[in-house]
DNA sequence: AGAGTCATCCGAAACGATTTGAGCGTTTGA
DNA sequence: TCAAACGCTCAAATCGTTTCGGATGACTCT
């Protein structure tokens, strides 16, 4: 009982009250200026839920975390939760979150969200190569951007990082540093962004006639990173490099490394992927491959929005690059002395050895 | 359109079907078969925006992520949102989740949950020493379960981790290391975990006789607790050992004291604070303290159930211990050939020093 | 003066579910 | 036999907002 509070408050009705409220031109100025003054003084605030249905619409917009081990805890979404927010806000849209396990739990998830129609649209994050949820969205109809491409025939709204890109890249450079045996720990290829990254990797292998150097695959935690590692070192002919499919599994990586005797760079290379905070700090600093995550979360909300206003998806697909930051977790291949530089790629990368912070600081002795 | 129609299908009234599907007793039997079925057959979903409306509730509960640098890549809210998803999917609550950066942007992240109406009770997480938030919610009546205490003099329902008894039982644990110059590298004063903290610090050292040792404070990132542990390490008598209270800066104060040529344990002992799954990864791994924040999280939502059928807040405070995970970062101090353990907690710690993998593994050599 | 414009305002009907109070046969109890 | 109780059903009001289609009176034009 708000606005017609105010009409009663008023003398008037709620008709004119609402009109004076949402702008219309057919309100006497005087009237209006009563209207806006009645609203502040009583605190006016329309009553969301009534609006929403009148409207036939929700105002909301849902996103479904993945709460899988070595997901649930990934600041990947948090990141993600953080760039949207503002955007989602100026828009009026609240954001809904659920989180499930992969699974049908989540199929559940996203039903309820659907059909109790509580959300317009949902963001939807880490496809997978085969996406159930991605075909239930379009048979629904329910307007969505994905993070990550997907199997799905269809065209869908989706913005993905290059991975397959960034991760022939990294492993160009490691090619150029002289490595021949480039070992992958990959997350479960049953992700699209997984997949991505072992295909750039075996791509960049093959241009350079290597063979497809050895690979494990598991739920990107540092421990499956450092069992994976082990694993690979463990091998009569070992590799001499390892790219990693993310930061937390480089880290077990690393570990697994230190355990085994062996010095990151000096023995075996190690290039990871995310750039987390921690990169920076790891021993020694880890090159990594950074994306635009706030950004990207940033453009699918954009995205998402024109989806709202009828836009078609069918165009609406890109692809964004990744960075390589070169730190010094890894280096020429040993037993070679210096990178020949000409398979490529290594040349135009700026190494980045050493000082983390702008501050000069004199170590004690 | 939804009741209507299922009541249009089978010619009775859209009351006696609500009344059918409600559960009502003076339905006929036969009659609410006929109306499960036909909603079974158009697949009925109540139409939750009119059941809000009607009822006045939301039935929704919202949670402000704070975006703070340091803080919006905290995986602790995430853990917090896993952990509480299943409660709330199960109470048939939706989570609405906004960010906002501490400050200005924040109060208008309440008051817009709050005045639009868009949800029925908040979870309040992060508490500060003097929190607007609180004193705005317990204003505006609006029911919220905080995850840690505060000043308010008014009684909130609140849940918090003992933090101050878990760093006075790891300051005594390093005290009794024979460790005489302990610095607390902490997060900023104004959050109220971090006051706990250095209270029970403090705590310690009185308890000991030992002057309040060295402290530094800010935002609990990596790169801050490298700034601060260099700067605690720069003194003329430097400390021995290091608090950190967080993992985070834990790991920035390791990788100060790498930098300047100290090792871990042997030279300066380091404990952090929230067993992050990097902990283990750590060189040398570390020794923190473990949070229930899963247990905590289901906790508060099911205060918040219980307040949201009306409960009174007055006797819903509950403080939960945190336990020490005795790792590798931390013993005697230099100089010192054993620890004496008299002087508190340290003869019941286990300790655990070594492996992290329940898997036998050899090291390559 | 009569018709047409214009500036303002308002009644009523949505949106979809819930709930109140009542209606209407039939059965039971006094 | 009359009234109360019971079993089942429904019309209508309600939640707060938006919007369609007038309505009213003042003013302008011919």
């Amino acid at each position: 009982m708000s606005l017609a509070r105010i009409a009663r408050n008023l003398g008037i009705s709620v008709t004119t009250v609402s009109r004076a409220l949402g702008g219309f031109d057919d309100v006497a100025p005087a009237t209006r200026a009563r209207v806006a003054a009645e609203a502040e003084r009583i605190n006016y605030r329309p009553n969301q839920t009534a609006r929403r249905l009148r409207h036939g619409r929700s105002e909301a917009v849902g996103m479904v975390l993945p709460a899988a081990p070595g997901q649930f805890d990934d600041p990947f979404f948090l990141r993600m939760l953080a760039a949207m927010g503002p955007r989602l806000d100026q828009a009026q849209l609240d954001l809904l979150v659920t989180t499930a396990r992969p699974g049908a739990d989540e199929m559940r998830a996203y039903r309820h969200l659907v059909e109790g129609r509580r959300v317009d649209g949902i963001l939807l994050a880490r496809t997978r190569r085969h996406d159930e949820r991605i075909g239930y969205l379009l048979d629904q109809r329910m307007p969505f951007v994905a993070h990550g491409r997907s199997d799905e025939p269809r065209p869908f709204a989706s913005l993905d990082i290059d991975g397959a890109a960034a991760c022939r890249q990294a492993t160009e450079r490691l090619i150029g540093f002289g490595h021949r045996r480039i070992g992958l720990i990959n997350a479960a290829p049953v992700y699209m962004f997984a997949h991505y990254r072992e295909a750039g990797w075996r791509a960049a292998l093959q241009a350079a006639g290597l063979p497809p150097g050895p690979m494990q695959a598991a739920e990107p935690t540092e421990e499956n990173g450092f069992l994976a590692a082990r694993a690979l070192l463990a091998d009569a002919a070992p590799p001499t490099a390892l790219l990693c499919a993310t930061d937390r599994l480089a880290v077990g990586a690393l570990h697994a490394l230190a355990d085994a005797g062996l010095r990151a760079a000096r023995d075996v290379s190690v290039i990871g992927y995310d750039d987390l905070p921690l990169a920076t700090y790891t021993d020694p600093p880890l090159t990594t491959i950074e994306q635009p995550v706030e950004r990207a979360a940033a453009r699918m909300v954009e995205m998402l929005l024109q989806l709202l206003e009828g836009a078609d998806p069918a165009g609406m697909q890109e692809v964004w690059p990744a960075r390589l930051i070169a730190r010094a977790s890894d280096g020429p291949a040993p037993t070679m002395t210096a990178p020949q530089g000409t398979v490529g790629g290594v040349d135009d990368l700026k190494r980045d050895t050493g000082g983390r912070h702008d501050t000069t600081g004199t170590s004690r002795t």
